[in-house]
DNA sequence: AATATAAACCAAAACGTTTCGGGTCTTCAA
DNA sequence: TTGAAGACCCGAAACGTTTTGGTTTATATT
């Protein structure tokens, strides 16, 4: 047993206590010194401050928040299927806001847990919230009827969602604003001379699903074109199987506005399988700028929100939850952008 | 203020002596019962179950934390670099460890933050242990000579590192056998008949460069064949405009071994810009699995292994650490596996 | 000189656990 | 009938903060 520091006066774990003891004050000056309170004189706040730094003390954060009922963390619980495709936008997204919440406060923690949708879903999210270990939570990949939110809602829990619901009036959400941004996209498609266009939607279990496809419809029956919508998941072949047969078909479509890159690039690659050009001969729009659609071959063009965007939309909200209280629900909605890259580079099919 | 649950007896959070009274015991007993100890009568015992169950009590984990000192909660400080496209196996690593800690064991939380390599890393990592909010660390993207490793060692925190440093024999790691990987890989090329094969690897700060460099020295200088070693961060178009040059110079290489999916993926861009055939004319091989090495066209051969592997190795000597302690360092190699695809399928380079 | 005001400080309670060092009551052998 | 052993239970202290509701001292006001 060494002593590691070789500050004088350190033997243990510096406390209140021990820093109290050691300027002859009590532990409530040095509490509210530290604290910032305006009833300790300059001088004797000077002091503590510089016990703290030669002693080296740091705040036991299991005493404060015990006596404080705050647990100064936000947590996320994560929706993860392993080895779906869908994974990739988590990821990333939760590199992000991670990074994101530690430059806007790094005091905050963030708590990473797992909560897949199913049976135990809801129950993991109460768990999570009766041990109190987390001040607010961030929800991800909301769906229309969402039992969590009813959940957080009961518990009186600051939450923000990333996705709207069928009740967002209630709570607070971000979401993209996938109206306009698949309307753009769907609109860029028909301004190129594009006839037969088609959706590959996510699963309608997602809210997200409905407000994509409203913007496609609202772009299609402005042009006068007749919509086609398909359904898949972003897993398995079932995105690849799916274009296969639609490019194969007669009188294919020629422009693809896809729900997910990872989509994209299955049409991308199902194209060129069966000698399409997936530049000339199509036009290909994915969604959410991942980085599959850089790195592929060609480049494929996506609609992107910035996570940037959506960390800090998404910590502004939880920051002023969890100082004053928010009286109303808050929410943001954050743009979509077309980055044109090849599969969208021809300017007119004829 | 309605009261949520509908339960009897409910009105604020049940604490362990709210039961202790409802039971009419004492708080000693019920939290012993809890505990599984075994001075508690059977029938008492499942008294103070049942009554946990009907009321609904989760302990108050700040609590807990302040007495034991334990926190059940293990940190892991990243060193993101945003845009750094290493990010992508911190991002999709950090996924996949969480998952495998939640399914290990649901109670232990994962706290996410940053300390980017730098200035601040080590202060950071200083702060994080000071104030106790974890009891054990992963720590990611060793280098040789890595101050965190000292820093935890001389804090006596219990941690394990991804990846080996020069100091290996004093801490807990885990890292993949990049020795034997890369000289097998190598080997593959070199029994296909190439004779120029380059190794693109990463900046040798980190420990793992010269371990994958000596597997590919070990597997060229058997075969009497010439080395050829190159260094590239995995940012920017660095790798890009490398691949390009080394394509183009006469006597151009063949085989490419590279140190992360990220440089082949630009090995293999640079071929096809330069009218290469990136699978029939050079053979590629990356390493890591990364969603790109799949996604792209033509798909790239690599070198995997699992992150199941990984998280498993970690969480199995944290586990030992934070229970009995362990009294010597646990180490775990993990082998890689040589994934071929599209860009070494041909047989015969002549 | 007495009183009000302000500045600086503090003792003690509280937060909800775990654990130490006992205690009481059976039961059973001597 | 006594004593020891075992089974079961409990009071109180401790963990390190924050906060409440003061007290003390010095200065200003009448």
């Amino acid at each position: 047993m060494r002593i590691i520091k070789t500050n004088k006066l350190m033997k243990k774990k510096p406390t209140l206590k021990s820093i109290a003891e050691y300027l002859n004050i009590s532990v409530t000056t040095v509490s509210r010194a530290l604290s910032g309170y305006d009833d300790v004189s300059p001088n004797t706040r000077r002091q503590v401050e510089e016990a703290v730094a030669t002693l080296g003390y740091v705040p036991n954060l299991a005493a404060r928040r015990l006596v404080t009922g705050k647990s100064d963390a936000i947590g996320i619980l994560l929706p993860v299927s392993y080895g779906d495709m869908r994974d990739h936008f988590l990821s990333h997204f939760l590199l992000h806001f991670g990074r994101s919440l530690h430059t806007h406060n790094p005091n905050l923690d963030l708590i990473v847990s797992y909560a897949p949708e199913g049976e135990e879903e809801l129950s993991t999210y109460q768990r999570f919230i009766d041990s109190q270990r987390v001040d607010a939570f961030v929800v991800m990949r909301t769906r229309k009827d969402d039992a969590r939110v009813n959940l957080l809602l009961e518990n009186k829990v600051p939450f923000v969602t990333h996705g709207r619901t069928l009740s967002s009036e209630k709570h607070n959400w971000i979401d993209t604003d996938a109206i306009s941004g698949f309307e753009f996209a769907t609109q860029s498609l028909i301004d190129k001379g594009h006839k037969k266009i088609v959706l590959m939607n996510l699963p309608e279990r997602m809210y997200t699903s409905d407000l994509r496809l409203e913007g496609y419809m609202n772009a299609m029956n402005k042009a006068g074109l007749t919509p086609d919508v398909f359904v898949t998941e972003v897993s398995d072949n079932i995105p690849h199987r799916l274009s296969l047969e639609l490019l194969k078909s007669q009188n294919a479509p020629t422009g693809f506005i896809c729900a997910s890159d990872v989509i994209a690039h299955e049409v991308v690659k199902a194209a060129k399988e069966l000698g399409i050009d997936p530049c000339a001969d199509i036009n290909v729009i994915g969604c959410d700028d991942l980085p599959v659609s850089t790195l592929g071959d060609p480049t494929i063009s996506t609609l992107k929100s910035s996570f940037e965007d959506h960390s800090n939309a998404i910590i502004s909200i939880l920051q002023a939850e969890m100082n004053g209280h928010l009286t109303v629900p808050r929410n943001k909605l954050i743009n979509y952008e077309l980055i044109e890259r090849q599969t969208s580079e021809n300017k007119n099919i004829s």
